[in-house]
DNA sequence: TTGCTTTCTTAACTTAAGTGAACGAGCTGT
DNA sequence: ACAGCTCGTTCACTTAAGTTAAGAAAGCAA
């Protein structure tokens, strides 16, 4: 596990042994069981969280439904914006399945950047970079009705579809899950033909 | 409006007037006409753009058509994806009014950055503080309905709709200019009664 | 296995968005 | 002032999403 997080750093900063010692003793990492709840809506934390393996996902409670806006697998990391802001959460972070996670209190994120000045370069390469795509991610949703957005999630990301649950992924995509199974068998049904 | 912008500054890091001076010899400030073609889609850049005073967007032409995802007005900062990605640009970014920018080239930036490390951790800053904030927007964005994020944007920028053709806003509000003239002659019937 | 719950799909109906076309208002430049 | 253009709204029509409810399928626990 630690050569994943060593491998996924390497691709921003280059660590020398002292370093990566640093990082090794602060024991980032943690398996949660699938359902485990990582924040609580109207909490605050410091935690950020780094996917090993597994899916965490983030929704919000509106009129007594779940409303799913993200899943974060393999190799990706999120910041929950309360850390940012030092606000409490809109949101809750759950467990989709069993999983490893790097989880990183920001006061220990700072000061390993005192004594690595380093990781703050990282910090704000990573930062730039996921900002940068984020956008992106936010002008095809626009730009895309309900179908298509869920023909481009076959495409960017065909493992999701499977390993989460539909209605998860009915509001993933902006819609309801009756609307999400139409959408299927109308894509089905043009398939055939 | 060098005070602008070092006020900007201020609230994340604190300069010296050496470091005044250096931004300063830069001449960053722009004056853009309206109609200005900043960024032309298929492009690369390496500029950023930082908005004193007007209003710039950013649109995609697909099927022949404009769809503008989003705007930038007083004391936003736009760096483009391509910026991060090195890749030719997938929107075009232009002026919707007269405006006053603060363009900077990312080789420059690097080459403060190099003098003057403080303004490494501004970016850090800046960029999680936007990725948090962009992040919020598609959330609020996805679990909303055309009506209710036309209400929104009626509480958190209600300049934009009046300072932004329709047209615009209807793509920025992720819909056709038809719907969004039916959904406020709506809201004015519920208003009457 | 049985019963319980959660999840997904289907159906019928309502509502609203997409589409294409037409019209009028306002702006621009000559 | 006039012609030409852009822009916003409206209309009629099509299409699809929202909503509610019901039923089938799958997972879970006793």
């Amino acid at each position: 596990m630690q050569n994943i997080l060593f491998d996924f750093i390497a691709k921003y900063i280059t660590l020398n042994e002292e370093e990566k010692d640093a990082l090794t003793s602060l024991s980032l990492f943690h398996s949660v069981k699938k359902g485990t709840v990582l924040l609580e809506a109207g909490q605050k934390t410091k935690n950020s969280f780094f996917v090993l393996k597994g899916c965490i996902r983030t929704f919000y409670i509106q009129d007594g439904e779940e409303k799913t806006t993200a899943f974060y697998t393999e190799l990706d990391a999120l910041t929950p914006p309360c850390v940012i802001t030092q606000t409490p959460s809109d949101y809750t972070i759950s467990c989709v399945e069993d999983s490893i996670l790097s989880i990183s209190h920001s006061d220990m994120e700072a000061e390993i950047n005192r004594q690595f000045p380093k990781f703050d370069i990282m910090c704000k390469m990573l930062s730039e970079e996921l900002l940068a795509k984020e956008r992106i991610d936010f002008d095809t949703f626009k730009t895309s009705s309900p179908e298509q957005r869920y023909l481009n999630l076959l495409q960017t990301r065909p493992d999701l579809i499977q390993r989460v649950p539909q209605h998860q992924l009915a509001s993933f995509l902006g819609i309801q899950p009756p609307s999400l199974s139409r959408l299927r068998a109308r894509l089905l049904e043009k398939d055939k033909s």
